[in-house]
DNA sequence: CTGCTAAGAATGGTATGCCATTTCCGGCAT
DNA sequence: ATGCCGGAAATGGCATACCATTCTTAGCAG
């Protein structure tokens, strides 16, 4: 490709962000999906050519997300999407069960109108996706329903802290199947953040945390066991 | 320079970093040790010819600065270093006092031997500073004091959050003058850190927030009233 | 058949050069 | 003097090319 090219390529609508951008957005989302397993290398010459772009976007934004922990970007080799463990997922349990109560507690106090109708529509969609048993959809309002409550806070640096722990949480996500369960704690959840109930948040998040914690412990058992089934 | 100085210009003991890492390191440094003050310029070709490298490890070392949130990444025009704003530092205060509970408790919990010595050391440098009047070094300690908690805790998602905090409370720390309080204060979390007094850590982790918190609105409004005397 | 080695292939790391956009500055009109 | 314009300079964004390192595999020795 030219360097002519490269801007007649872009789409007529302005489109202002660069491709080191686009290349990020795209392999974070694809990432998060799940369409990209953890552990698949990441070939920036591969990436490069499916991307229609040149290297070194591409190598841009593999440092980026080698940044915000979605990538491991071993010297001299090929990246590869990273990979959770067990001990990861524990260390997740324990900052949440920090942050979250602080990130509940100021979307209670601070909320408002427009905040509340975006977090409620995204409610609906969760349980839309519960319903209709469809487990991508549900995860996906369920993690956009964190995120949501996330903006509700106020707190700019929780914005970017949580960032950092988007990957994790779907991930955390995914581990457990009980989707109804879950939707329901966040209608919980919703209704004392609508109602201002700051006092009530610290025990209902915890116990959110808990039953997610326990629920995903019976999955791994689950999983488990049907594994040595087989 | 040609592609054949590159490997002959690395030191002799083996140096594996890559340079794009050691210039975002290098940076890194600088910024938070206020070399590079809030809102400079940062342009690609000077730091190039600056660090002895070309442009592409530079880009690529700002993008990971901009991620860390040391950076701030305008499209198409200069970077500058990321200036904080009061409202910033409010944010920072709300998520300390949840993270840094939990970062206390954790290492009180987990704490061993070769970490206490660790921390010990970090501190005597803290109170050599502090008692030479050395702001620079004494703050520069006070930063690895919180640094190597945060290692006693012993959680690795910990780690990560703490890097994009690390500017933030760099610059928090520049914001007040009794280093001797500080220090202190420090001893005394040390010492409860020590004792594994996981319980009381809850209600010295939130006093020393508080004092640190009291310190730096007393400083802001001496810089104020200098400012109005000029 | 297995293990080792060396050569080739694959891949990341960086320098250079060109283009697009932004910023800067001098001159002109008001 | 002040504000506005236009062109030049500064600057970032990307493609390409080449080198260094790592990985892979074919071939050989045992």
């Amino acid at each position: 490709m030219t360097q002519t090219e490269q801007t007649t390529q872009a789409s007529p609508s302005a489109q202002r962000a660069s491709d080191s951008t686009r290349v990020a957005d795209r392999l974070r989302d694809e990432i998060l999906d799940g369409v990209r397993a953890p552990g698949s290398k990441l070939v920036e010459r591969d990436l490069a050519s499916e991307f229609g772009v040149s290297r070194v976007p591409v190598r841009e934004a593999l440092k980026v997300l080698d940044v915000e922990g979605l990538v491991t970007l071993r010297p001299n080799t090929w990246a590869v999407v990273r990979e959770f463990t067990a001990s990861d997922l524990s260390d997740l349990d324990e900052v949440r069960s920090a942050l979250e109560v602080l990130t509940f507690r100021l979307a209670a106090q601070r909320r408002d109108e427009a905040g509340l109708a975006r977090l409620r529509a995204v409610l609906d969609a969760e349980l839309a996706g519960a319903r209709a048993e469809d487990p991508v959809a549900a995860r996906r309002a369920a993690a956009d329903f964190h995120e949501v409550v996330t903006e509700l806070a106020g707190n700019r640096l929780l914005d970017e802290l949580t960032e950092t722990m988007r990957s994790r949480m779907r991930w955390a996500m995914g581990q457990h199947d009980d989707l109804m369960h879950v939707t329901e704690e966040h209608r919980v959840l919703f209704e004392a953040i609508a109602q201002g109930d700051v006092r009530g948040m610290e025990r209902l998040v915890l116990a959110h945390m808990e039953s997610s914690h326990r629920q995903r412990v019976e999955h791994e058992e689950r999983e488990e066991a049907r594994g040595r089934g087989r």
